[in-house]
DNA sequence: CTTTCATATGATTCTATGTTCATATATTAT
DNA sequence: ATAATATATGAACATAGAATCATATGAAAG
């Protein structure tokens, strides 16, 4: 009996024992989820040069304020940013250095991975 | 006249230079939905231990296989995993890296940063 | 305390997307 | 050629989520 070409058991077992517990999955998937849209990718990307209150965002990112309030509430609850209170205004900035880490891979695979498109050979 | 405590122009003037193009951005938002879902988080980590066919990805997430083909579909065209033709089956395997990377620090913000909740003083 | 300026939020709407169902394609065996 | 196995795919459906609109909250000025 010859051993197969792809042993499905085994690859299995292999497989089950690095498979982290659900939640986790879950809440890494959250946590990518709220990098998926434009507008906060936009955002993030303005707080990488400057502390912004809300109206500057806005003006930057040519929306309406609630649309950017909504979003800052979102990237405020995954504790992306954060903000303090100076006077009426409310300035935002990043919580800490894992935004950059994060959005920084995911800047290599789409640049530096120019696939080599079929057509070029 | 004072300098007020947050200068609108001089932070927009600064950020304007360091936003990528629209398209870079549009771009980084949706290779970032890709991970943002907890089927294709569950395929991903399965790929990490070993390359692994339709069916056995199939069975190890207890889903439909049309589900998992949809997936694998999504993924693929992101060029984050990759696969091969063994006779009838078809072995599916990450395509680079960068897959282990994105992840891992996803995985180091939702782990390591275990934020001090509000009753903790 | 009323007004104004800055931001937050609830409800609604509209679109994007994950799953299912049915069916198509591809490979191998009979 | 037909059947069986493995995977892919189109259409329909259901849900999630992003923007909008109207309105609420909060701070400071008059």
């Amino acid at each position: 009996m010859e051993k197969p070409a792809h042993d499905h058991l085994d690859a299995l077992n292999t497989v089950r024992g690095g498979m982290p517990r659900d939640e986790l999955l879950c809440d890494l998937a959250d946590l990518f989820k709220i990098f998926g849209d434009t507008t906060r990718m936009k955002i993030l990307f303005s707080l990488f040069e400057a502390e912004l209150c809300v109206h500057e965002i806005t003006a930057l990112l040519g929306m309406t304020q609630s649309a950017i309030s909504h979003q800052l509430k979102v990237l405020k609850d995954a504790h992306l940013i954060d903000n303090r209170r100076e006077g009426k205004t409310m300035i935002y900035f990043l919580a800490d250095d894992h935004v950059r880490s994060i959005i920084g891979q995911g800047f290599e695979h789409i640049t530096e991975e120019e696939y080599p498109h079929e057509k070029d050979f």
